[in-house]
DNA sequence: ATAATAGTGTCTGTAAGACAGTATGGT
DNA sequence: ACCATACTGTCTTACAGACACTATTAT
């Protein structure tokens, strides 16, 4: 076997595929280029690896740099590479993809780098639009949402750290893009055990009865799963 | 946004996760390292990723010329990136690792690289023998594979291209190291719309009745999903 | 005949989907 | 009073797990 520094260097990218649920749709967070290749498309948000850094450090810092969130709600999980020779012309990048999920921020472009950004809802995202492969990078990424929320509490991430089913379904809804029976997703929740931690809280939201407010519970999966048809 | 060579070059690697199943418990394709670092440790076996190939390309190469096989059955997939640091002392390195389902395949060293090849049952492997940050992703490219044995048709990527379904069942057996009940995961499997296709062909194996025998349907998951309890 | 494996039928408990009905608030 | 939403209970159907039973081969 050969040493390292005998063989091709690369440039190592990390992209952020951030996922939120505003007005009852999947929002993704992108950032307008402001420099060639690709000026002027939209594109994930991303940056270089540094020396010093491991892949998932490199996206929580790049998260807080591009959208002024420190990731304390949510979620990040990597969701893959992507190396094509060809995917940046300027020279060979593998891109290190991560899948954020987060609650409803405040209006992004708090942040720094990118010349501006916004929250896109997903269906309205043209694939041809995007800068590099980041079309795929967030169909992968929205996929792999979507299959998630079947059998991980991972739909609570969208949420604030209280919160009712009924919040809970509506992020449930927006993902799938389907309604969803609200007595017997109440039903499936509330009896999964370990899912849902019950505050004593009570919350009126415009009128009917007031609605239990629940943090997460300590369940990592739920089976068996939701099923989104 | 900067460009990419003004930023800090990696090398790439892909390792793979090559996985079998022999004698009725599932097995990993480990090498045996010939330099320092680690020198005379198993590894996975891997290697860099060149100029001009993509990340699967390389690492359906690094597999043909590690095991002699030329991926035709079986599966491939990307399993994870790895890119802590310190995880290779030479130099900053990133491994894409990749999962590989195999059938049952000839005694590796077939291949070329690496000084000495084997079949080892992973639970066999201690994690402190296997070299870099090798027993974690070994770990996660298991967990990955029982995982997807519930809802995918990838047991079949085990066995040759025409299996029984004792077969087949010998496959979660070995993979989710319990026995199932070979009544109901005829049924269940049977029933699956697309997973399997009779051939017609039947199969005596020892003594008892003749099994027929399958070919993979076009199903691409199994819903509901097996448990694995 | 006996053993062994392949494959089918039946029963039971659990849970999903559909939806009636009750509880509790705002307007 | 009325409506909207939260929550509970009931019915039906589907399916997993358990296991009796039949089918077809080797010894």
């Amino acid at each position: 076997m050969d040493a390292p520094e005998d063989w091709p260097r690369f440039a190592v990218t990390v992209d952020l595929v951030v996922l939120t649920v505003r007005d009852g749709a999947l929002h993704v967070l992108l950032v307008r280029r402001g420099e060639d290749p690709w000026r002027g498309a939209w594109a994930l948000p991303g940056g270089f690896v540094r020396p010093v850094e491991d892949l998932h450090e490199a996206a929580a810092r790049e998260l807080a740099e591009e959208t002024g969130v420190h990731q304390a709600a949510g979620h990040l999980e990597q969701l893959g590479s992507y190396g094509a020779p060809d995917r940046d012309p300027r020279m060979r990048v593998v891109s290190v993809a991560h899948l954020v999920l987060a609650p409803d921020l405040p209006e992004p472009t708090a942040g720094t780098d990118a010349a501006a950004a916004a929250w896109v809802p997903v269906d309205r995202v043209a694939g041809d639009e995007l800068a590099f492969d980041h079309a795929r990078i967030l169909a992968d990424g929205v996929e792999r949402a979507r299959a998630k929320l079947e059998y991980s509490p991972l739909a609570a991430a969208f949420c604030a750290e209280r919160f009712t089913v009924a919040e809970l379904r509506a992020v449930y809804e927006a993902v799938w893009g389907r309604a969803l029976d609200p007595r017997n997703f109440h039903r499936k929740v509330t009896s999964a055990p370990g899912l849902l931690v019950d505050t004593g809280e009570r919350r009126t939201e415009g009128r009917g009865r007031p609605a239990a407010v629940y943090r997460r519970g300590p369940a990592t999966t739920i089976a068996p799963p939701l099923s989104r048809d």
